[in-house]
DNA sequence: GACCGCCTCCCCCGCGCGGGTGATCTGTCG
DNA sequence: CGACAGATCACCCGCGCGGGGGAGGCGGTC
């Protein structure tokens, strides 16, 4: 059985995505917060598997929220639900340990699929908006991810890192200092929301920026 | 034009491997060599784009051919030619330094293709040879690769590591000392044939041992 | 002109990683 | 029974990597 907590200001979601997941056998809603501060308290007592977290919430954010709860020990985790696909914060929350993402507009078997889904994957979770993340590469303005998608520069060296150079490598490649490359790299690993240069060249498969042939 | 060096202490097979280059018009054969010594020697003075180097091959085999070209600056991409799959060497040759492999009874076709696909990649090539290497896991005898064939362990161990784990989680996962994932991984990257774990979960994409969803 | 995003390069620091080597214990095969 | 392969853990060492800063130039927008 997985267990939920649910973080969300309007009565109205909350009660939808209770009974979205409740008609799922194998999930649970053991609670229900409606501000980042309360749920930062209710996951510490009541230690779910998955917290779906609204971003926009009055006092705390569901940014700061997640950064707190993902620096528990044996955090849950935590996937977070926005309104819109161009929400500024999505970055931010990437940044914070969120483990995937939804829109509030998404089918009721993608929010039971969502569960299930980082609730199995000890294994990293690479979402949709990474996807168009990497993909809508430089793409101009037109509603996504302004701030996270990534530049030119920066896709090329995802490219070359994906191909398993270094950074040294890549440098000779483009002609490049590599300082130069190891700040793309940083810049690359912060927007996709990933750890290390392995977890970078994963989600480049996985969102099929680069794909096995 | 690419430009080929061709090794081998047969002069069947030199001719034949030259008049299936040579009909491709974007291919050129600058030279041949009969054992490892000259190929290096030849080698140095032609700069090929790459070279078609036996395994077996009297006084300096291909082996030690390969390591010595590899360490030239700006070496040419190497492609070792093998009689049999279940080649003891095919290892060794990974280790040296070669790019791609081929077996003798490949199609002309097949020559031609690995030629142009070692010269456009600066990136890397994962031949086949890695594919049955890392999908055939464990598979019991049958003439296979036997040295190189991942265990079971091995196996486990890479699965957790293509989905962006460290050593130290690895070692959380399946209840191990880091000391004994670092050994697991250090027998991975030699049997892959490649230089760290990013380019070890290139391999794994590529040769279809994980997949992009 | 001020501002900002992007690209470029720099320094310092800590740590994970990979290589080399060696040890013990197990099970298997001849 | 000895030989061997696999799995486990250990220590040392060097280095690439990633985080945190900062800084300058360049081309756009407001």
């Amino acid at each position: 059985m997985i267990t939920v907590v649910l973080v969300d200001d309007e009565p109205l979601v909350r009660s939808g995505l209770r009974a979205i997941l409740e008609s799922s056998s194998d999930i649970t809603v053991v609670g229900v917060a409606d501000d980042g501060a309360a749920a930062h308290a209710l996951v510490r007592s009541l230690r779910p598997d998955v917290v779906l977290m609204d971003v926009r919430m009055p006092r705390v954010d569901g940014i700061a929220a997640t950064r707190l709860i993902v620096e528990l020990d044996r955090p849950p985790a935590v996937v977070v639900v926005t309104t819109f696909e161009n929400d500024d914060y999505v970055y931010d929350a990437l940044r914070a340990g969120a483990r995937g993402f939804l829109l509030k507009r998404a089918s009721a078997q993608d929010f039971v699929n969502a569960v299930r889904t980082v609730h199995e994957g000890d294994s990293l979770l690479f979402p949709g908006a990474i996807r168009s993340l990497v993909t809508a590469v430089g793409a101009p303005g037109g509603g996504g991810l302004a701030d996270a998608r990534l530049t030119s520069r920066e896709a090329e060296v995802l490219r070359l890192l994906a191909s398993g150079l270094s950074n040294a490598e890549i440098a000779e490649e483009i002609h490049l200092g590599v300082e130069t490359v190891r700040t793309h790299v940083g810049n690359i690993l912060a927007k996709l929301g990933v750890r290390d240069r392995v977890q970078a060249v994963i989600a480049a498969y996985e969102s099929g920026f680069v794909s096995s042939r």
